[in-house]
DNA sequence: ATATCATATGAATACTTGTTCATATATTAT
DNA sequence: ATAATATATGAACAAGTATTCATATGATAT
């Protein structure tokens, strides 16, 4: 049986069941949770940061190589990886001049596959 | 035994590792399937979309009420709304002038848990 | 028909972000 | 030391995007 709506406004905002909405409320994960998890999401979200990705699950590279890999400047791919690094999704290794990326954990992998699963369908 | 380092210029990018660059390149995801890939990530890496989606996985609601559990304008939600629709990662019903939104499928769920899972380490 | 309410949407704005360009740093070779 | 090479980085610019504002649509009630 359905219960009868009861309009209310809240913070400006109409409510139509609260209820549901003061139950949702409650279960609400933190601000913060929230924010960390659309940062985590958003460097998934770059076509170049993929294909970094995915070429370092194959076999770690170096700078130059994931340059020529992708057909972009050294620069381009230079500042992708500090976004990668900083979020802890790849680590690096230097030997001389040359510097070594790789995945930072299996981990990441898993959330690859996840998101091509979704695509394929 | 480590191979001694032979240089290559290619489309005017230095590729050190010529070996590792071409059988990585034989295995690369096509260009289309990392497009879909990095717009799918890209619908996750928003606060308020995740929170619409985490208030959708646990009961379906209108329009109305999620302006109000968001603090948010009504306007702002239903734009949101429409990039989850048209990634298909929520549906709706109608009912009256009421629109309710839900999650389109259970897959959904599992991607944010994995993101949660990495996200709480 | 008219008013009201829930939702949708186009345009404008403010903000974010990916790439380029120029340059800096660090390591190796001469 | 000097030159060459691999990588990093700050600033500028272009492209993308989330929200607001004003308004439109569509349904219900009077």
């Amino acid at each position: 049986m359905k219960k009868e709506k009861n309009n209310i406004e809240f913070c400006g905002q109409t409510i139509i069941h609260d209820d549901v909405v003061r139950d949702v409320n409650e279960r609400m994960l933190f601000d913060e949770t929230v924010m960390a998890l659309a940062e985590f999401f958003k460097v998934f979200g770059d076509p170049t940061r993929l294909k970094i990705l995915y070429a370092l699950s194959i076999s770690e590279m170096c700078v130059c190589d994931l340059a020529a890999l992708l057909s972009m400047s050294q620069s381009a791919i230079s500042h992708q990886l500090k976004v990668l690094r900083q979020t802890r999704l790849i680590k690096y290794r230097k030997d001389g001049k040359v510097v070594y990326y790789s995945l930072d954990d299996d981990h990441i992998r898993h959330v690859f596959e996840q998101g091509l699963a979704h695509v394929n369908e």
